[in-house]
DNA sequence: CTGTTAGCGCCTTCAG
DNA sequence: CTGAAGGCGCTAACAG
C-alpha cells in the first residue's frame, strides 16, 4: 500500500496538481463544475487523504496548539483541558497535551519540543521555573497564555482564579459556622508562582477581617508527599485547629487519608473545606464542602484568548490578568 | 523575529547545509572536530531549533503516535495513558491523545485526523463502531494496537484484561463471604466489543461453578446515565441482590451516589465490589473492595507492541490477544 | 570530511 | 478556468 498523493489524484483526473489543491482548499471558483466533480470522485476512488505535514510546511501553520499542564493529577487540570479541547474541536484545531509533572526541566523539554513541532501557540500552566524561556517567547510575540498561575515579572496574559477570594469564602464560611481556630494547608510549588501565595495571603486577610487570630502554626505549605506529616504536626498541637482549608484536591486527598486512618471525625473533630471541586466530594461521608473553580469559563477564556493571539486579532485589548470567581458549594464537612 | 533555518546556520558557519544536518543527526564521524564545534556555537548563537515538520516530511516519520481512548473519564484510560507516555518519553516519541467519548463518529474523525498528521502508529481503545476503518488499517499493515477491548472479526493485537477472571474473582470473594444473591451492573457499549460481554459471561460461569443460581434480573448493562435507574429497579425487587459487582469505575460511582442518597448501608444492606481500582476506594467509608487491572504492565505492553510494529520488528510473533490478570484488593465493602 | 543535487507533498503566484 | 514553476526546511545519496 503506497500513500496516494495529490499528484496521483491529479494524474488520474487528468488535470494539474494546483487545481486539485484549489479543490482541497475549497476555492471552487477556480474550476469548472465538471472538474470539481471529477476531482471529488477520483479522491474517493483513490481514498486520498491530504498530508497535513506537507501542508503545514508550506503554510507555516499546523493548526495545532500545545497545552502544558504543571500537574495532570489535579482534577482542575483535566477539567480545563477538556473545555479547551471542546473549544478547539469546534474550530478544527488540534491540541497536544503535555504534563510537566511540576518539574521545570520537563516543562522546558516540552516547550522546546512543541515549538519544534511548530505548534501555533501555547497554553501553559507554568511551573514557574523557566523565567528566561517564558520571557523569550513573550519577547518574540509568540502566542502564549498562562492558566492557573501568573509569573511575576513576566507580562503574559494569565487566566486565573481569584485566589484570595477563594480563601475568603472558606474562612467566612467557617466563621459563620462558629469555628475560630482555622488553618490552611497547601502544596509547595516552585518559586515565582502566584497561586499558593495568594491563597495564603487571602486567608490571612480574611482571618483578620473576621477579627480572628492568625496562628502561623496553622499555615503550612508542603509537597504532596509530606502533607500527612504536616497535618499530623498541626493536629498534634495542644491547641489544634478545628477547621482546615485544603489548598487543592491532592492536599485534600492526603488529609482525608490521614483522617481516616486516625479515626478523626469530620466535621466534629475537624471541619474541612477543599479548594477544587472533586468528583467524590458529593459521595464522601460526610459530603465535602468545596470551593469550585469555574473551569468551563476559564478553559474557554484561555483557548479563545490564545486563538485571538494566533490570529493577530488586534481588536482585543489583552489584559495581563483574567480573574474568575470561585463558588462555595456547601455540603456537610463543616 | 524571523525563524532561523538550517541554511542560516550553514551560511554563518560557512559550510553546507548537509554538514549541519549531519551534525543535527549526531553523525559526527562525518566532520572534523573543529567544524563540529563551530556548528555547535553558531547554533547556540542563532538560537536555532530544527523544524520537525520539515524533517518529518522527508523522513516520512513523525516520531509521534496517536492514542484514542474510548472514554477518558475512566480512571483506567488515564492510567494507561500515563504509562504509555512514560514509555514513549524514554524513546523520544511523542503522543497525541484523543478522546472518542464513546462515539464512533468522533473516533473516526480522530483516526482520520491522526493519519493525516502522519502519526507513525495508533493505539486505540476501540468504540467498536468503525469496523471498516479498523479493517482497512489492518489490511494496509498500518501499525495498530487495541487496548481494553478486542473487536470480533478483526485480527488486531489487543492488550486486554482477563475479564472473565475479574468477574470470577469477585464472585468467589462474595461467595466466600457468604453472599449468594449476587448481581452485576455494567456499562452498555457499542456492539462488537468484548469487555462487557466477557465480564458478564465470566460472571455467569463463576456463579454456576460455585453452585449459585444466576438470576437474569440481577444482570444489567446500561448507559452511565441510566445506572441509578437500573440499580433502583434491581434493588426494589422483592428478592433483591445482597451483593453487586460494578463493571467499571463510573458505574461504581453511580451506584455509590444512589446508595448515599437512599441511606443504604454498605456492606450490611449491600456488598460491593468494583472492577477498576479508583483513587477514592481507600478513603471511602467503608473502604471499597476493588479489582485492579495491572495498568502499568498493560500500558507498557501496548506501547512496546506498537513500537515493534512501527519498527517492523519481525522477531516478535504478534499474538492477537495479550491477556493480563486482574487482582482483587480486599477492603471493607463486602 | 564536506558540498552538490534531488526530492518529500503541498501551496502559491503567475502566465496562458 | 487551468497548468507550470518555485519553494517551505530538511535529509539522503553521491561525488569530490
Amino acid at each position: 500500500m503506497k500513500k496516494v498523493t495529490i499528484d496521483d489524484v491529479a494524474k488520474k483526473a487528468r488535470i494539474s496538481k494546483s487545481t486539485v489543491s484549489q479543490y482541497l482548499n475549497k476555492r471552487y471558483e477556480y474550476m469548472s463544475v465538471e472538474t470539481r466533480e471529477r476531482i471529488k470522485e477520483t479522491i474517493e476512488e483513490l481514498g486520498y487523504q491530504p498530508n497535513i505535514v506537507a501542508r503545514s510546511l508550506t503554510q507555516k501553520s499546523t493548526s495545532t496548539i500545545g497545552v502544558i499542564v504543571a500537574n495532570i493529577l489535579h482534577a482542575f487540570s483535566t477539567q480545563i483541558i477538556r473545555t479547551i479541547e471542546d473549544y478547539c474541536n469546534e474550530r478544527d484545531l488540534h491540541i497536544i497535551v503535555c504534563n510537566a509533572d511540576d518539574k521545570p526541566e520537563k516543562e522546558k523539554r516540552y516547550i522546546d519540543m512543541l515549538l519544534a513541532k511548530q505548534v501555533d501557540g501555547l497554553i501553559i500552566f507554568p511551573t514557574g521555573g523557566n523565567l528566561d524561556l517564558y520571557e523569550r517567547l513573550q519577547k518574540q510575540n509568540y502566542p502564549l497564555v498562562f492558566v492557573d498561575r501568573a509569573v511575576k515579572e513576566i507580562d503574559v496574559s494569565s487566566v486565573m482564579l481569584d485566589n484570595a477570594l477563594a480563601s475568603e469564602l472558606a474562612v467566612n464560611h467557617f466563621v459563620q459556622k462558629g469555628y475560630s481556630r482555622i488553618g490552611i494547608l497547601t502544596s509547595e510549588v516552585v518559586r515565582n508562582v502566584s497561586t499558593r501565595i495568594e491563597r495564603v495571603a487571602g486567608f490571612k486577610r480574611a482571618m483578620l477581617m473576621n477579627g480572628m487570630e492568625v496562628n502561623e502554626d496553622f499555615i503550612k505549605s508542603v509537597n504532596v508527599e509530606r502533607v500527612q506529616e504536616a497535618f499530623h504536626e498541626m493536629f498534634s498541637l495542644e491547641k489544634r485547629p478545628e477547621a482546615i482549608i485544603a489548598g487543592n484536591d491532592l492536599t485534600l486527598f492526603e488529609i482525608l487519608k490521614y483522617v481516616n486512618e486516625n479515626n478523626i471525625k469530620v466535621p466534629d473533630d475537624l471541619a474541612l473545606i477543599g479548594i477544587d471541586d472533586v468528583g467524590f466530594a458529593s459521595i464522601y461521608s460526610p459530603p465535602l464542602t468545596t470551593i469550585a473553580q469555574p473551569t468551563v469559563e476559564m478553559g474557554k477564556k484561555a483557548a479563545s484568548l490564545l486563538v485571538k493571539k494566533i490570529n493577530k486579532d488586534t481588536d482585543e485589548a489583552y489584559k495581563s490578568e483574567y480573574r474568575f470567581e470561585p463558588k462555595l458549594i456547601a455540603r456537610d464537612s463543616c
